[in-house]
DNA sequence: CCCTGTGAAGAGATTCACAGCG
DNA sequence: CGCTGTGAATCTCTTCACAGGG
């Protein structure tokens, strides 16, 4: 793969790292509590631990931002919440449809954290005409003949797809058409989108697999520990503690399938 | 709580980097549809591109868990999809319990993509009374009541967290008091366990607000840059967003003094 | 040739540790 | 002093590029 994309020099003042990306929600959440106790300042140390991060690694995360801080003090708790919003496009009003109003569209639909944050469900979409009409957490169902009318006269730029793994890129393609062009993919299936267009996923399955997975190992080593350890006083220690993972941009792969198991 | 260095996870031939954890039910997901289809075999070029990443990173990947491909010709679906799933301790029987049955936990207890992969919903918990007895599922609620006795019964080790934020700390509390060392929370909020337990969070205002971000950084770009896409938008493979040449994201006219706020 | 598997180079992200300001 | 902000060291993940088996 030639590399095709010089390697920018890049001396920006606003090139935030993904990964920094992805933590301020964290800390805007816990500015946001600390806020509505009447907090005025907080250090690194103790933000960090209300975010569940290091505060070595969340002044390295503020730093991006610039110098919001003050030394020997600490973060202006209010200012701290605006500048993050603000970073984040919080500030500003976002119309999201959900399509695929089933179980988990209808969760969406009524929880809470989205309009608590600048974001507004416009419209909830589904292809069984016997849902239209139906209220879902006080929005009427739409069918999906409208999606295209939906997204362009409430200017949606934000999709959230929960349907069924099979009708998920045709929404999609349906979606990015019409000018979406950020998608949160609750089916577990690859999307596939033209340039420019953001897709993140959110896998429930795989989460778990993933714990799957560390479980194992746990119990591979306890198996092994008790060889050395009589007393367990102390649980199995593998690092592995509170983790976070979630990148960026990659999608999930195909279908439902019960699981094949050669012998 | 030392924050001992006592690391050194005994890595013996299991060094597997997290990173490749997290891809393998992606990859695993992609073969059980080849293997459904009966395609006996295939290159980690199409393997790749079916996962959603580039075949470099799938071999990488693969490589960990030893060498399982045959140069020249592929991979074999079957194998690689029996040593994916013992990989990831997918071969056992994995009781899950979910807390909280709301929307959102009624969605997780009707997600197909659990039962699919070895997890059982072993039971479905809620603190309200009036739940008692319902049938979520085909599953009848129980009430929290029966926690301890619930996760002993049936030796559960991983517990789903889909309690309303207040709820969560206390929930998670008694699921590792009863022996629970994994967790899938999905409450807005930072869970805080002891060492050996591992917890992995879904939180679906972040997911957006890290749209947000890029959807609002595309609305800068655009307006002080020309396009320059001059690839014609085609398929792309992994999701895009990642391209970080920010450009005019300086503009700012809100860089600084951002007149209204601080208080 | 086809492909896999992998050492090595490159990019990123995290952590350290301390200079320096309030 | 206490705490921020940050260069530098470290660790992790990704990508390159090619050796080598089929």
């Amino acid at each position: 793969m030639a590399t095709g994309r010089t390697h920018r020099p890049a001396t920006r003042s606003r090139g935030i790292p993904e990964a920094t990306v992805a933590r301020l929600p964290l800390y805007l959440r816990a500015l946001t509590a600390l806020s509505e106790r009447s907090v005025p300042t907080v250090s690194s140390e103790e933000l960090a631990a209300a975010a569940g991060v290091n505060s070595a690694k969340l002044r390295k995360d503020f730093s991006y931002l610039g110098s919001y801080g003050t030394r020997g003090v600490g973060y202006d708790v209010e200012y701290l919440v605006y500048q993050i919003s603000r970073e984040l496009g919080l500030t500003q009003d976002w119309p999201v449809v959900i399509v695929g109003i089933g179980n988990l569209g209808a969760a969406l639909a009524n929880y809470g954290g989205f309009a608590s944050r600048g974001f507004r469900v416009a419209a909830l979409i589904d292809a069984d005409p016997a849902m239209a009409g139906k209220p879902v957490a006080g929005i009427p169902v739409q069918h999906t003949d409208e999606l295209e009318t939906i997204i362009r006269d409430n200017g949606v730029s934000i999709g959230v797809i929960a349907t069924p793994a099979g009708a998920a890129q045709q929404v999609c393609d349906r979606l990015v058409a019409a000018g979406v062009t950020s998608i949160l993919n609750f089916a577990p299936t690859v999307l596939t989108v033209p340039d420019g267009v953001d897709v993140r996923k959110v896998d429930l399955s795989i989460e778990l697999q993933i714990l799957a997975f560390h479980e194992q190992r746990k119990a591979g080593e306890e198996a092994a520990a008790e060889v050395t350890t009589s007393q367990a006083a102390g649980t199995t220690n593998t690092a592995v503690a509170a983790k976070r993972e979630d990148s960026g941009t990659d999608q999930g792969p195909d279908g439902d399938v019960p699981a094949v198991m050669p012998a």
